[in-house]
DNA sequence: CTGTTAGCGCCTTCAC
DNA sequence: GTGAAGGCGCTAACAG
């Protein structure tokens, strides 16, 4: 066996002291003499000496890292997300553990095994649905948690008024002349789709449109969701195809309109289109929809998380964040 | 102060038996009479205990978590690659911490504060530009790393041939008919850059082009640069303007798309247009591309590290990803 | 099969 | 200011 890493004690016998010593200018405690403390910086050089970290984390039993929870890496939400918090990280010296948990019934219990392993000072969850799981152990392990995108009564939360957003994209389309107006929802386990739905409900309630049921479409928030949706959609008689169609999410209407160019048709001439969230690539497409400042969220999340962690939140944080419509050109 | 985390020594004395036991159960060592290793089970979840990550990691040198490092998180590239990273990272219990360093002079010595913390056990650098540094502190560390996106002679590295891709670029703009072709390439510091500019050069002796240099243009691998580029190109006269650009990425052709666009101008129309890396973008934008694999480029990266780590790999792992051109509609 | 004991590398009182 | 010693929670020989 070669040569193991240098240690505490090697520098300590070096420089002719003790580790406490050395653990001190580690730590930058002022209560060394400047003499040794250069001879120890000086010998640390010398021998390359770096503290182990995860020895400093079972002494002071923190970690200096987050985790963060999401249900998948490659949705371009959470790319947005993602690089929020990232930003925010950055400025401190906190690292990044990133674990992508399904959302099924084994979440919680997944969760906790990130809460036992002591790897992190803090978890934040994204759009996890948690409110919809028996939380209990985990809102009392004192782990400090932050809910991303999801209202929460017993965590930090952070969130988007979804009744609020879908309400918007609804009224949108009305007062832009339709009244055939088709929804293509989300996931209807997901609070998020399920809030959206009550938005819509509200403005068809609020324009007296009927809620016809052939235009209400339940699938996934992803690209091939909402081609399905469309496909679904098309295949009724042209007469009965819907003027316009609220997709809950970008992702979906990208789908769409793969949909509806595969029959050669377009949006907003043929029908209109508006989606949900405003990922970049809504922009390059000219979706018409419903911003959700993403990467606002993934700050603001690491931000209060961090506070948590330091302990200086007294109450619990909640905060709604605002949402508006980008015009563009699908509807 | 509240009751603390229960440890094995809580188990081990409720369940009557020793600690050495508890933690035989804990690693599954199948010395233990079955009848012990149910009753520790029962305490062990009577107690709801689970053993810290971080005394283990601590014990037993190791810390099943791997460091992935990357210039950027937004990039899609990156993102892509990140997908196949987390892929087969998730069937092992590995975890993974993301570290965001910038290719900038003290990456080296950011990388060895991760070397040195014992955080992880292995280091996955993707496109870091590594060999343009003095990397033998790294090298010397005995720290299993692969480089990605990036030939390497010292670690093992996966890669793509840029010169080729870059070839292939111009090439297929030639056998369209073009001469006049325009090369918008990116950070000239840059491993890749260089190489793409080699295979640039190669493609245009070949074909007996001759290299303009008012063509030639470096900036970097970003959209706003693309955009930037195309400008300069667009602000000589019409008679000069190139008949076709070759974009050292796709971000670039998007940006580059948009300055086109600004001025009523349409690939491949007006100048034909062809990009490199196929992000997701591209497909949506129907950008004429050269593939490089980039999911494929995660999912190996991690695979190979993780047998460096198991000590599997007796030699250093090379290997170059196929390329291949996807022919959409800019170009 | 199982308990004892010494680390893993660092932090943190408590004396000096 | 500084050193000695115990502790963080677990693993890994080494004895039984």
């Amino acid at each position: 066996m070669a040569k193991d890493k240098t240690n505490i004690y090697d520098v300590a016998k070096k420089a002719g002291v003790g580790i406490a010593t050395v653990s001190r200018v580690i730590n930058d405690s002022d209560k060394v003499k400047a003499e040794t403390r250069d001879k120890i910086i000086q010998v640390m050089n010398e021998l390359d000496y770096r503290p182990s970290k995860v020895a400093q984390n079972l002494a002071k039993q923190k970690s200096n890292a987050v985790a963060v929870i999401l249900p998948s890496f490659v949705d371009h939400f959470f790319v947005e997300v993602l690089k929020g918090i990232q930003d925010s990280l950055e400025k401190k010296e906190v690292d990044l553990i990133l674990y992508k948990i399904d959302v099924d019934e084994k979440r919680i219990s997944k969760i906790m095994d990130i809460v036992h392993s002591r790897k992190v000072d803090g978890i934040a969850a994204i759009t996890m649905n948690i409110s919809n799981s028996n939380y209990q152990e985990l809102l009392e392990s004192e782990m400090p948690v932050v809910i991303a995108d999801e209202r929460s009564k017993d965590f930090h939360s952070i969130y988007f008024d979804n009744i609020k957003g879908a309400e918007m994209a609804v009224d949108y389309l009305f007062n832009s002349g339709h009244q055939k107006i088709a929804f293509i929802n989300g996931d209807p386990e997901h609070y998020n789709a399920q809030e959206r739905f009550q938005g819509v409900k509200k403005a068809f309630k609020k324009h007296k449109l009927d809620l016809d049921e052939k235009y209400i479409i339940e699938s996934d928030f992803y690209a091939e969701d909402g081609y399905q949706s469309m496909q679904e959609l098309l295949e009724l008689p042209r007469s009965q195809w819907p003027s316009a169609v609220f997709a809950a999410s970008d992702n979906q209407a990208i789908g769409a309109i793969q949909a509806l160019e595969e029959r050669a048709l377009k949006a907003p001439d043929d029908i209109a289109l508006i989606g949900y969230d405003n990922i970049e690539l809504a922009k390059y497409l000219k979706i018409t929809t419903i911003w959700q400042p993403m990467y606002k969220l993934g700050q603001l999340t690491i931000e209060v998380l961090l506070k948590a962690i330091e302990g200086d939140l007294k109450e619990r944080f909640e905060k709604e964040l605002d949402l508006s419509l980008i015009k563009r050109e699908t509807a």
